[in-house]
This record gives structure tokens, C-alpha cells and sequence, in this order.
RNA sequence: GGGCGCGUAGCUCAGUGGGAGAGCACUCGCCUUACAAGCGAGGGGUCGCAGGUUCGAAACCUGCCGCGCCCACCA
């Protein structure tokens, strides 16, 4: 699901580039997990003479790499999961010939300038799956285990002895040392001495090493320089020797005991028990939470372990990296993510690059008979008889070379002038170290140029509630099976909707169903406005044909147009459309198209003035929506406007039209749909039913200038028109801003009048709540004093407001306790 | 241990100094000639708790409680 939501923030920016006029170049990528993903590049159009119509779907350009291959983690865990019975051998697969050239040479560059080193290191090591791991690959978890604190040396009266403790007993069985701090004056006097090692008996000595803290635990630390990082530089500092007691397979192996050939879990309970039957136990501490390394793809238990492995120099790498954000070449979106970006490539590692998989770009490094090593360019030949490396390189490695690669690299091709560095990379913030960090240290060192301008980071999606996605929780979704049901433009509307920067976003089926809805909607408004002769080809009439009620939704639909540009532009993606969302459902369907249905019973100038309005306001809405609902915008607008394609019609430009007094003419449809409802309300409350038709006579309409939409009014409230004999048999009044509208009606001498009662009665409460919260305010003189004087004048309006709302239904309900 | 963030309607979430919002769910009434995947009306919130700043706090500050994520070689 984090692939459909990529794609779709993506494809979003890309549409709505290409509309504006931009070439945009959509580059998507399959990475080694299968994680899908891409990046755009856009550049304005250049003065090669075509117009935009002429790059339609053609330039349109996808360059789609294969790399699922590439999958060396992935693959090597199915290979275990389906047995032996499938031929997994190397040569029946190939890599990209492009991307395989690529990646030697910048492993060659890095290697000359010395910033790619061999080294025997504590590093990562996942026994399921056979080989190293970088620090990214694993996961800390939490989880109980003990701590097992026991006794070395003191076997006889008199002897030496040190308590160490530790949570897994079986590395005791490599340890060449026991380490106290240097100033630790309970151990000073043996500092230099030597004690026996159970088990294996040898004896090893206490050494005084800084990382020994005497405030943890008793202060000893037992050393097994070859399973532990801070024992290995321990281990360094002191030249102690460094047993490997431990096989690949997590077995221990080559102690000369009867623990040999045994797992480690297994040999943990068993030297444990050992000591115990020495009576060397001294305490147990269990369960002991504590956090351990796990493989992020097999979920093993790592274990560290000393190898030769081969790493990346990351120093410099790592700070032109975090540099590029610090100066603002790149931009991290949103802004509260730097801080993770440089907690990390301020304080990195170097970068364990080799793998012992057998699948994946070998290292190429060959070794001589003699024990030379080399490592020749992509054109050379290494010497006949030597040997290249076994190993083959991390997965994050090659595919730090995506923004150039994918453009030719390391040949000079123009696409690579042209498009790099790129725009905008979106991608989720879980991926940010992984992938983005490693495409940014390339980039800089390749290209002596930032791979892209801003890095667009979206969230997780989630379950309905708010839970991670997870094969083990069973709450995973497959995205083809809402598409089938729903639609992809649903998918994708729901998907663009819940994606704020950096925020993660809860998915479900109804959410998707309400996007189909939507959808829906749209298809029926085109159809009804289609139905009704809309004309998108008439051009916007003269402003002094338009009524308000046109003036308005143009006003709004320029405003909405304005608004969701500015959100696009900041990576808004659910802001926007939640936008056009609101403007299309609640202002241009629920309003505007039931104001347009009078209108075109009119005149037959103001019908055609109408349809020219339908026309223009659903072509640019189209074209607003285009990118988030692509397949039903294409169908509508091609159908509306008899244009080639939507995909390639001009995005709206900001600039609102020649439209004026939108705000007297927003003002009135306020006030009409406020007097609407409150009709509709009253009806409501009266049990007069929807479909009822009710004479009426409507008074007041002229101050707020209403009267031009007393047959709207009409139309939407379902109040007929009052014949001369009309005997109303009860009114109400609705108060408007500008002006009071008083509705006489025929209930046949029906009225329900405890519910008109409940009606006023809430009314009043809500107008008495209002006043009395207003005069507090105006009361306090420092309000008064303090406040912007549009504030308090906005306050004294209210209180105004209120103090005639109460008049008007004191009086009403004076008159109907009068009955 | 360090960093970031979150607690707003039943659920999932917007809102970030001046009248508490959306979608879904819920109640009532409607097959009203674009749409029942719909229309109309409505109910529902001490905006985690406690202080502080301010004329004014859901929003800003401090503390507390609860939750999440990322990073981290403490036996």
C-alpha cells in the first residue's frame, strides 16, 4: 500500500506539471525489496519549438528498471523458505548491464580515493541468513531475557577472584580478558593479575580499560573482544587475543568444549547451568528487559561477531550529506524531519557494505596469488588467475545510484544534462536513512551536485485504526482488490486525502467507498450540467449578464483554484483535496446546480448565460481534479469540452477572471442559503413533508436583495407561490445580516405548535448564549482597550444580532401563548 | 539513554490566539425530474490533567499523566 501511495503523490505533481507546461519525467524505480517508488524531473519546457500540445503522451517518458532481480535479502529468504528443490544457482540470472556498470565505477572511485576499506570489524550478523548486515538493517527490540551475574577465579582459598555479569552467558566461553575501570578502587589491587577462566580454564587478565563503568553493575566487565563491540576496542586497546567461538550458523564452535556444535540459545542455558553446578553463580536477574538487535528481514536474533568485511568511509560522505540540508541546497518536507536527518548523518558509522549472499552486484575487487588486491575500472581486465571477491555488495548501495543512474550514468548522456539534479523525490519517512541518505552521499560524491531539491516525505498508511500494516497481524490490504471494487480513481482520491507531510494515515474500506462516492457525484453533476446544454466552449459572458448567484461560484471556484495551488506547491496533497472536495460537493453540487435549475427555466438569455457558466466552472473543476481522480476526469472533460485530452489541457491559471462584486454577490447566496435552511428547518420541525408543496408568502426579501432569487428560494424550500386567496395560517420570521425575511404559510391549519415551541425555544437559548457572551466581552474594558478595533467591532455586530434575534422570538413565542 | 511527535465528536483525523470542524457512524423525514453510492433536517465534544502568559487559549509557555515512532555497542 506504501507503493499505490507513492505512485499517487507522485503522479499527482507530475499531472499537474505537464498541464502547466513543464516536461516532467517521471522515474520510477523497483528497488531490491520491491519496494516501488520514483522520482520527477521536471525542467520548464525549453525554446526547442514545441508547443504543449505537441509533448502529449510521448514525452511523457518512463523509465522503469528492472531491479526486483537485484533482490539478494529477498530472494535468499525465499530460498530457504522453498527448499532445495529450485535451481537458485547465480548464472540462471542477470543484472541490468546499465546499472551493474554503474555500480563499479563508482565502487572504484570511492576505492581510489580511499574511502572504500577492508577491514575485520565487529559487524551485524544474522546467522538465518548467513550474512552481515549494516546498522540500518537492524532492529532493537525489547525483550525480556536475564542477567546472569558469576564469579571468575577463587577456586581455591586465597585465589583472585571478580564478579562480571552479562545476558548471554555462552560468549564467556571467548572471553580474554576481565576489564575494571582504571580508578575503580575496589579493583585496583588486581588490576595486572591474572584469573582462570571456567569451562575452558584458561587464565586471563584484569585489565584497567575508560569503558569499564564502575557504576554499572559491579563495576567488572567480563571481555569477549570477537561477539561485542565495546569489547572488541577493548580488546584493541589492550592487544588482547580474539577467539571466534561462534560459526556462521550461530553455533559455537572451536572452544574445545562439549558446548561445540551447540546453538547458541541452547549453549546459553547449558553454561549457565554448568556454573551453577560450580556454584559460581552469584545472581539472577530475570526476566532482564533489555533491548536486542534483530534482523529486519528474517527477524533473528543478530549476533556480533568479528569479520572481514568491506565498509564505506562514510566521514565525508555523511557530512557533505548533512550539509547539502544545512545550507538549504535541499529541502527535507516537512521541516520537523531535519532533525532525524542530521541525528543521523552526524553521527554515522561506517557502512558494512559486503554481503555473503549469492546473489546480488559482486564486489570487484580481485585478489593475487601473492596477496595483492586491485580493483579495476569497468574496462579493464583484472590479471589472468586472479580471483574476484565472493561477496556481493548491499543493496542500499546500488541503489544510491538511482537519480543518475536511471539518466545514463556514468555516461555523459544528455538525459542526465538535462534532468539532473532532479526536483522532488517523495517517498515515506521510514525510508529516509535507507535510501534517501545513501542517494544523497552519492549524488554529492558522483555528481558533485545534490541529487534533488526537496525531499517530499509522507507517512505510513495504517490500518483503520491507526495500526501499522502487518502480515502477522493480518490487517494488511491489497490494493488491487479496492481498485476492483471501487474503482483506482477512489483509491487514489482516498489515498491523496489522508496524506499530510510526514503524517502517517489511517486506511478503510469505507473511506474508499466514500471516494467512489465522490466520484459519483462528480459523474452525475457532468451529466446533469451536459444534460442541460453546459457549454465550455462559450467563453465567460460579460460580467454584467452574470447574476449573483454565477458571480459567486465563479468567485469560489477562483478561490479554490488559488487555494489549491498554493497547497500543491507545499506538498499538501490531502489539504487540496479535501478542497476540491468541499467546493465541488457542498458549494457547486449541493448549491449552485439547484440555483442553476431555476436559471435555466428563465429567460432564454440567462439560460444560455447559465450553461456558459456550467461549462466553464465544470471544465476548470476537471481540470483542478484531474490529478487526483484521473480516469473519471478524462471521461467528463473530453465529453464536456470535446477536447483531445485533459491530461494535456492547461492546468487553470491563478488569476481569477473578470469577475467583480463576488462579494456582494457571496454575501447573498449566505444569506439565501441561510433563509433556506432555516425554511427547510421550520418544515422539518412541522413534519411537512419533503415532497409537500406549500403555498407561501415570502416579505422582506428586497433590503437584503433577494428578491432576484425569490424563485429559487421557492424551488429549493418547495414553497409554492401565493395565490390571492392565500390564508396563512402561520409565518415565521428568519433573520439575516442585512435585514429580516418574514414566510407566511397555508399548513391548512395544521401547526404542531409544541415543536414550533422546542424550535424557538432552542433558538432563543442559543441567541440568549450569545448575547450574554458578547456584553461580557464588551463589558471588560480592557477588551475594549486591547483588541484590533475590527475584532470589537465584530463583537458589537454579534451583540447586535442577538439582541434582535431575542426580540424577534420573544415575540413569536408571546404570540403563540397568546393562541 | 537521546530525538521527534501525538492526546479534539463513537471511529479516523483537520484546525494552531478572537464565534468548536470534516469524513464515516448515529437519529428523523424523503425513490423531490443529475445522483438512494442520493436529498433534507438533526443529535453528539469540560478540545488529556494542572498551572502560567494574554483583554482573550483547543491553539503559546511550564509541569504532570497516557500513547506512538525513530535513533542508541551500556555488561
Amino acid at each position: 500500500m506504501g507503493h499505490a501511495l507513492d505512485h499517487t503523490l507522485m503522479d499527482i505533481l507530475i499531472r499537474r506539471r505537464r498541464m502547466q507546461g513543464y516536461e516532467a519525467l517521471w522515474l520510477p524505480g523497483m528497488d531490491h525489496a520491491g519496494i516501488a517508488t520514483q522520482n520527477v524531473v521536471e525542467k520548464q519546457l525549453a525554446v526547442d519549438g514545441k508547443s504543449r500540445h505537441d509533448f502529449g503522451r510521448d514525452l511523457f517518458v518512463q523509465k522503469v528498471w528492472d531491479w526486483k532481480h537485484d533482490s539478494g535479502g529477498a530472494i535468499q529468504g525465499q530460498m530457504r523458505r522453498l527448499g532445495d528443490s529450485v535451481d537458485w544457482s547465480r548464472d540462471r540470472f542477470t543484472l541490468d548491464e546499465g546499472l551493474s556498470r554503474a555500480v563499479h565505477t563508482i565502487f572504484k572511485r570511492l576505492f581510489d580515493d580511499g574511502l572504500i576499506y577492508r577491514a575485520e570489524r565487529i559487524i551485524n550478523w544474522c546467522p538465518w541468513c548467513r550474512t552481515a548486515l549494516s546498522d540500518i538493517e537492524v532492529d532493537h527490540d525489547e525483550v525480556p531475557g536475564e542477567l546472569i551475574s558469576f564469579r571468575y577465579g577463587g577456586d581455591q582459598p586465597g585465589e583472585d577472584s571478580i564478579v562480571v555479569a552479562t545476558t548471554r552467558v555462552e560468549t564467556m566461553l571467548g572471553d580474554t580478558a576481565v576489564a575494571v575501570h582504571p580508578d575503580d578502587e575496589r579493583y585496583r589491587h588486581l588490576i595486572g593479575r591474572e584469573v582462570r577462566l571456567p569451562i575452558v580454564g584458561r587464565m586471563i587478565p584484569i585489565v584497567a580499560d575508560e569503558g569499564a563503568d564502575p557504576t554499572v553493575g559491579t563495576g567488572a566487565v567480563k571481555v569477549t573482544p570477537a561477539h561485542d563491540p565495546n569489547d572488541f576496542a577493548i580488546g584493541q586497546r589492550h592487544g588482547l587475543p580474539m577467539p571466534i567461538i561462534m560459526d556462521e550458523d550461530g553455533r559455537i564452535a572451536n572452544t574445545g568444549t562439549r558446548f561445540d556444535g551447540m546453538d547458541r540459545f541452547e549453549a546459553r542455558e547449558a553454561v549457565r547451568e554448568e556454573l551453577r553446578a560450580q556454584g559460581r553463580i552469584v545472581a539472577e536477574k530475570r526476566p532482564y528487559v533489555h533491548a536486542i538487535g534483530h534482523c529486519s528481514r528474517s527477524d533473528t536474533v543478530v549476533e556480533p561477531r568479528l569479520s572481514l568485511q568491506w565498509f564505506v568511509r562514510v566521514g565525508p560522505l555523511a557530512k557533505a550529506a548533512g550539509d547539502a540540508v544545512r545550507d538549504g541546497r535541499v529541502l527535507v518536507h516537512p521541516k520537523e524531519l531535519e532533525p532525524r536527518w542530521f541525528g543521523w548523518v552526524d553521527n554515522m558509522h561506517d557502512w558494512c557494505i559486503s554481503r555473503q549472499l549469492w546473489w546480488g552486484h559482486r564486489i570487484p575487487v580481485w585478489y593475487g596469488p601473492n596477496g595483492e588486491v586491485v580493483c579495476p575500472g569497468p574496462d579493464e581486465r583484472p590479471p589472468a588467475g586472479w580471483t574476484q571477491d565472493e561477496d556481493v555488495l548491499d543493496t542500499w548501495f546500488s541503489s544510491g545510484l538511482w537519480p543518475f543512474s536511471t539518466l545514463g550514468w556514468p555516461e555523459d548522456t544528455p538525459d542526465l544534462r538535462r534532468f539532473y539534479p532532479t526536483s522532488v523525490l517523495v517517498t515515506g519517512y521510514d525510508i529516509l536513512f535507507f535510501w534517501v541518505a545513501r542517494m544523497m552521499m552519492f549524488g554529492l560524491y558522483a555528481m558533485g551536485e545534490k541529487p534533488f531539491d526537496v525531499v517530499a516525505l509522507h507517512g505510513l498508511v495504517r490500518d483503520q485504526h491507526g495500526k501499522k500494516m502487518s502480515k502477522s497481524r493480518g490487517n494488511t490490504v491489497d490494493p488491487l482488490e479496492w481498485i476492483d471494487r471501487y474503482g483506482a480513481d477512489a483509491l487514489r482520491f482516498t489515498l491523496a486525502r489522508g496524506a499530510n507531510p510526514g503524517g502517517d494515515q489511517a486506511i478503510s474500506e469505507e473511506w474508499v467507498a466514500g471516494s467512489r462516492n465522490f466520484a459519483n457525484k462528480l459523474w452525475n453533476a457532468t451529466r446533469f450540467a451536459l444534460m442541460n446544454g453546459a457549454d465550455a466552449g462559450a467563453g465567460l459572458p460579460a460580467g454584467d449578464e452574470l447574476t449573483d448567484a454565477d458571480r459567486w461560484i465563479l468567485g469560489r471556484l477562483h478561490a479554490v483554484t488559488r487555494e489549491v495551488d498554493a497547497l500543491l506547491e507545499d506538498f499538501q496533497f490531502g489539504k487540496s483535496a479535501e478542497a476540491l472536495y468541499h467546493f465541488t460537493w457542498d458549494e457547486f453540487c449541493d448549491w449552485y446546480l439547484e440555483l442553476a435549475k431555476v436559471q435555466l427555466q428563465a429567460a432564454e438569455r440567462t439560460a444560455d448565460v447559465t450553461r456558459a457558466v456550467l461549462g466553464y466552472v465544470l471544465d476548470t473543476l476537471l481540470r483542478l481534479l484531474h490529478p487526483f481522480v484521473p480516469f473519471v476526469t478524462e471521461a467528463l472533460w473530453t465529453a464536456l469540452t470535446g477536447g483531445e485530452s485533459v491530461t494535456i489541457a492547461p492546468w487553470p491559471p491563478p488569476e481569477p477572471s473578470t469577475v467583480d462584486e463576488t462579494e456582494v454577490a457571496a454575501q447573498r447566496v449566505a444569506a439565501v442559503q441561510k433563509l433556506v435552511t432555516e425554511i427547510r428547518r421550520f418544515r422539518s420541525d412541522q413534519g411537512i413533508g419533503p415532497g409537500q408543496r406549500v403555498a407561501a408568502r415570502l416579505s422582506g426579501l428586497d433590503t437584503p436583495g433577494l428578491a432576484p432569487f425569490d424563485a429559487a428560494i421557492r424551488t429549493l424550500a418547495r414553497l409554492g407561490q401565493p395565490g390571492a386567496a392565500l390564508r396563512p395560517t402561520v409565518s415565521f420570521e428568519v433573520g439575516l445580516p442585512a435585514g429580516t425575511v418574514t414566510i407566511e404559510l397555508d399548513t391548512s391549519g395544521v401547526i404542531d405548535l409544541a415543536a414550533e415551541r422546542a424550535r424557538l425555544d432552542k433558538d432563543l437559548a442559543a441567541a440568549r448564549k450569545e448575547l450574554a457572551g458578547t456584553e461580557a466581552k464588551l463589558a471588560n474594558p480592557s477588551f475594549t482597550r486591547k483588541a484590533p478595533s475590527e475584532v470589537v467591532d465584530k463583537i458589537r455586530l454579534r451583540r447586535e444580532v442577538a439582541r434582535a434575534d431575542i426580540e424577534r422570538i420573544e415575540a413569536r413565542l408571546g404570540a403563540l401563548a397568546a393562541r
